[in-house]
RNA sequence: GGGCAAGUAGCCAAGUGGCCAACGGCAACAGACUGUAAAUCUGUCCUCUUCGGAGUUCGGUGGUUCGAAUCCAUCCUUGCCCA
């Protein structure tokens, strides 16, 4: 099976350029793909470009990720109905090195193989150009007729957001990206999420027109979520690739709790596993649901990909602890169970102050389990609560020491998932 | 520069002098059911609260009025049309 074909039946390509195959099967090709440096870490919807380059490699061609250091100063008004703030340059600069860092961990930049990644930033290209040439050497090659017809521009022009300059220009600037590096480092190929699209063609538009030369290109689709909520967001907002923004065990949680639907589908598109082994696995997943296989299988697999294999068993043993046996109550749990459970949220509280019991609420607001006194007890009265597994029935209820496991700890659940250690000195 | 239209909670969107913290939908969070799913049903959803209330909102600022998201003035932002 090549690599379009893989990619094709992990359903990863959503469009693709007549002759991609072609060239790919020809020679060893150097691919791109674009970050954009909006935030100082990737989330897992940059999950899925990353795995596009690490099969580009893994195919034996070159992969090439670009930092968008210049791109990010534009703004990309792809799927986007409103105007884009801008960020400042020195954010900006921050951000590169953070999305570079994590990109490293991904791909084989090993120089002595022939198609050992690289990681370019459009910023060193674009810094010293100057806004004359640009429009002379760039813009003259591309009609405004041409630029208007983009989905991401019609959208706009028709709504009622209106649209800058500054986000019209985009494709054109990013266009000169894939120009550039088919000039410069002989990269054919542009890859990205569907919603880059029409940026990709007005690259390989330039690269045909300005050079004569011929370039492709294919995207893959956004990931989404069957009941069509939006992709990698929890309560606690986005699923982060840094494991300081969201621990491993949080990032493990999120995937694990993948609906079947989903499952099935982001097990091709996140993970290495073979054709067989995911036939084999959706099979045994029908056959007992409750069993969540593929849940297990796709969590296991992203969390030891993006954290590393220690850092997914610290956060299945946790899993394990606190979800493997719902019903053996918490004074089961040793001191070191609970010392051990990483990536649940901790904090401690002075023992002094439970001397003559603390009401359950301030205490909830005080370890900021809750924003809010309010907050915390109308979720009492709602029943998501629960200390030591024991759901809290009144708000009324004061924290005594005798409630303490193992005279020092207390758990926590806010509704069923989300569990705080509160230790007491 | 001229004319017209619009700006309401995270988003969409009703309200067009008191009954408005503001209908409804989406998203989000929680409960029940389950498989730590999905679907469904229920609750919460501006902030704080001693759960009685209190405080701050409807682009900004001033004004009219006993009383304004709603009327007036002015400014800002956006769209459309004209120049």
């Amino acid at each position: 099976m090549n690599l379009i074909e893989e990619l094709q039946w992990r359903g990863m390509i959503q469009d693709i350029m007549p002759g991609t195959e072609e060239q790919l099967n020809k020679e060893m090709t150097s691919g791109y793909i674009g970050f954009d440096p909006t935030a100082d870490s990737l989330h897992i919807g940059s999950l899925v470009p990353i795995l596009l380059l690490v099969h580009l490699q893994n195919a034996g061609h070159k992969p090439v990720a670009l930092v968008g250091g210049a791109t990010g100063m534009v703004g990309d008004p792809s799927g986007k109905s409103e105007e884009r703030n801008l960020l400042s340059e020195e954010v900006l600069r921050k951000n590169e090195q953070g999305v570079k860092k994590q990109l490293m961990k991904f791909l084989d930049f090993d120089s002595s193989k022939k198609n050992c990644a690289e990681m370019v930033n459009n910023y060193d290209w674009f810094r010293e150009m100057r806004f004359l040439d640009f429009i002379r050497d760039v813009g003259k090659h591309i009609t405004v007729n041409y630029m208007m017809a983009k989905e991401s521009v019609k959208k706009r022009i028709e709504g009622d957001a209106g649209m800058s300059f500054t986000e019209f220009t985009y494709q054109l600037v990013q266009g000169y990206d894939y120009f550039w590096l088919y000039q410069n480092k002989n990269c054919k190929l542009q890859m990205g999420g569907s919603d880059q699209w029409g940026n990709i063609v007005t690259g390989t538009e330039l690269i045909r027109r300005k050079a004569g030369g011929e370039a492709f290109a294919f995207t893959c689709p956004l990931v989404t979520k069957a009941d069509g909520s939006k992709f990698g967001k929890t309560e606690h907002g986005n699923v982060w690739l840094d494991p300081l923004k969201t621990s491993p065990y949080q990032f493990y949680q999120f995937w694990l709790n993948a609906s079947d639907l989903d499952a099935e589908k982001w097990i091709r598109m996140f993970t290495f596993l073979s054709r067989d082994a995911i036939h084999m696995l959706i099979h045994d997943h029908k056959t007992d649901p409750s069993a969540r296989v593929l849940q297990k299988t796709l969590a296991q697999e992203i969390t030891v990909l993006v954290h590393g294999k220690e850092e997914f068993e610290k956060a299945l043993g946790t899993t394990e602890k606190l979800f493997a046996n719902q019903n053996v109550p918490a004074e089961n749990l040793s001191v070191e169970d609970l010392e051990s459970m990483e990536g649940v949220i901790k904090s401690s509280y002075d023992k002094l102050k439970l001397k003559e019991g603390i009401d359950i609420v301030s205490f909830l607001a005080e370890n900021k389990i809750f924003p809010s006194k309010g907050d915390a007890r109308k979720m009492i009265q709602g029943g998501g609560v629960s200390i030591n597994r024991k759901k809290v029935e009144t708000e009324k209820m004061k924290i005594e020491e005798a409630h303490l496991l193992h005279g020092k700890y207390l758990l926590i659940q806010k509704g069923k998932k989300n569990y705080y250690l509160v230790s007491f000195n």
